[in-house]
DNA sequence: ATAATATGGTGAT
DNA sequence: TCACCCTATTATC
């Protein structure tokens, strides 16, 4: 779940559940005990998604989260069961509980590491700000794969596996183009999928790339295994043709060696 | 029932 | 390149 859609996705739940309220902060497992007593009782003004990251910005402090592979989520109108498993950190309010398990870093942060953080990201195509040309300079002077570059969150921030298959996917392009090759045009047709793409994936809380035009099925009713063209299948939703898998950047890139052009 | 697997990033080697 | 984090989902028996 965890790529750039899901993390936008909480980050609107959560401001629309938790802020302008005072909270309770706890770290029912302990390895965030410090960080909580320090925020405990302030204000969450807004919870910000960039990229992967979670950014809880508090009338007088920055909580930083990233769920990595592992982390969830879980949420519950108040009163909230006493917690369960390993939960980093209990975020409290009046009306709503949300509980942080698994993740990869939950810390306090001060504005000079947010600043950091968006200056190291590359453009976050939910960002309405997000510049995309930062993205276009970056690929046209690498000779790195276009594949591992969709991935690298310097270049484009939140994207991950399943997007880059599918965004590779629905432009026709090999995942081993490098990306010095790859035209103009394309590379704004890549960014504005992204987009859309993750805009869907925010509404509908998962990730969906078929085109419904394409399959006669409307995004609300696309079924679970069948909402990828390549993604993990074993057959191309397109051609039925089989899908290629190789590791490429320490993951699994799938893709369909029919529908998606080989480079030259 | 139990086992395998994963959408990610970091830091060590 | 690999171990780690340590959950939820999916696959297998």
């Amino acid at each position: 779940m965890p790529e750039g859609h899901t993390i936008h996705r909480r980050a609107r739940d959560h401001t629309r559940w938790l802020a302008q309220d005072e909270l309770v902060l706890t770290s029912p497992q302990g390895r965030f005990t410090a960080g909580a007593r320090h925020l405990d009782g302030a204000t969450l003004l807004q919870a910000h998604g960039i990229g992967k990251h979670l950014l809880y910005e508090f009338d007088r402090g920055w909580v930083h989260v990233h769920l990595g592979l592992f982390g969830r989520f879980r949420a519950w109108n108040t009163p909230a069961p006493t917690p369960r498993g390993a939960v980093r950190l209990r975020l409290q309010g009046p009306r709503k509980v949300v509980d942080l398990v698994g993740p990869t870093d939950c810390s306090v942060w001060d504005m000079d590491q947010v600043r950091a953080l968006k200056q190291r990201l590359g453009p976050d195509p939910l960002d309405p700000e997000a510049d995309p040309e930062r993205m276009y300079a970056k690929i046209a002077r690498s000779r790195r794969t276009i594949g591992a570059l969709l991935m690298d969150q310097s270049v484009l921030a939140g994207i991950g596996n399943v997007y880059r298959a599918e965004l590779l996917f629905r432009a026709g392009l090999s995942p081993f183009q490098p990306g010095n090759t790859v035209a103009q045009p394309l590379l704004e047709a890549l960014w504005q999928d992204a987009v859309d793409l993750l805009e869907i994936g925010v509404r509908y809380n998962r990730i969906i790339t078929m085109d419904p035009k394409e399959v006669g099925v409307p995004l609300h009713r696309m079924r679970r295994g069948d909402r990828v063209y390549v993604y993990k299948r074993k057959q191309c939703r397109r051609c039925h043709g089989r899908i290629a898998t190789q590791t490429l950047d320490a993951r699994v890139a799938y893709w369909c060696p029919s529908c998606q052009s080989e480079p030259a």
